[in-house]
DNA sequence: ACACGTCGGGACGCAACCGTATCGTCGTTG
DNA sequence: CAACGACGATACGGTTGCGTCCCGACGTGT
């Protein structure tokens, strides 16, 4: 019987809430002036604060995920930073889930939630593609998948989530290369280098 | 006049609140609490919390750096590396500082200070880092001096902080190797292939 | 022995938030 | 059109924290 629109709203609200002030801060009486609702609609809703971010997170991340088999390492590594630059470019996405991560390292429930949605699933990912790619030859045989994930993972993370630089095509373009190379792929062409400067 | 030994337990104490609770909860009375110190005394000594904490924080990471120069890529990414995993080792930086990275998506004064201590020192390592190798001609002379600090920073940042997963010596090893390789520089070995599935 | 200033302790008024409870209202369902 | 239940509003007592102020107690230097 409770109604759909305001859950909806509250879940807005505890988005725009957790983006504006993080976990450490977030009140429910916060989201619900945000959501234009009176607290006792969320308490309906929910037992407490962690109750009602843990079943947003987890269903927030939920969401699709990308086929990611394009026939080559390249090709999967593309598509894959797209799909995660998409994702950091949201304003709010980019404040949550570093906020968060943060918060996962003093609180269990939080840090269990993300294992799940998270972590789990660049896994996962990151395990596929690593498996594709050392039987097409792409990659050598003994390949640790963890270390093959901190490796594509870590420098878009920090660029968008640390760092908060610009994210052109071209570099990219470059990312892809670097990270091919770096997990052991051939390089795909010669690049040029300043003659040694030892005599 | 203010006596040393008090400020100094003040500064530990706020270093500990801060990896246990975060900047978000963040609160003087505990600080004081923690010290075994009047609230009287710390703001006797700063004016606010953010006080405090900005002068702690740009305090604190104007500790020493390496030399950093080894004669070799693979050398001084092998030292920058250790020196980071040292950094991150500790349980209060390694929680301290993804919180305050987080907050500083939203708090001006925090972005500020930490770009100062944290990022330029990093651009400036890794600028000179960089630069050395294209000088040797390890790495080709178009190498973005940005995009390799991403590469470089990124995946033992994203292990260390984010997944918090274990380090090991051999894990460092490859890792050397796969960041000099992905920046670009020739590889150490030919690594074994699989052979291509496809007959 | 003296004066000075920091010390801890404690109280202040103010504000925010927690989670609960009690209203009368409104809309949906049947 | 009647009953039901979620709705907003409001208030509750309790907790926590802010930043300030005052006090008597050191203890340090002179």
């Amino acid at each position: 019987m409770l109604r759909d629109e305001i859950t909806a709203a509250i879940r807005r609200a505890l988005t725009q809430e957790l983006a504006a002030v993080g976990y450490g801060r977030l009140s429910i009486e916060a989201v619900a002036r945000r959501a234009g609702v009176s607290k006792t609609a969320i308490y309906r809703r929910w037992n407490s604060k962690l109750d009602l971010v843990l079943e947003i997170v987890a269903a927030a991340a939920h969401g699709k995920l990308p086929a990611l088999d394009t026939g080559t390492l390249r090709g999967d590594l593309a598509l894959l930073f797209q799909a995660v630059a998409h994702a950091l470019r949201h304003p709010l996405a980019s404040q949550i889930i570093p906020d968060l991560l943060a918060e996962a390292a003093r609180n269990p429930s939080i840090d269990a939630t993300l294992r799940q949605v998270l972590h789990a699933r660049q896994q996962e990912i990151g395990g596929r593609l690593v498996t594709r790619a050392v039987q097409r030859g792409e990659l050598p045989a003994d390949t640790d998948p963890d270390a093959a994930i901190d490796l594509i993972v870590g420098p878009l993370y920090w660029r968008l989530a640390i760092a908060r630089l610009p994210l052109t095509d071209s570099y990219l373009d470059n990312l892809v290369e670097s990270v091919a190379t770096g997990l052991g792929a051939d390089s795909a062409l010669p690049r040029p280098r300043a003659a040694p400067i030892s005599g």
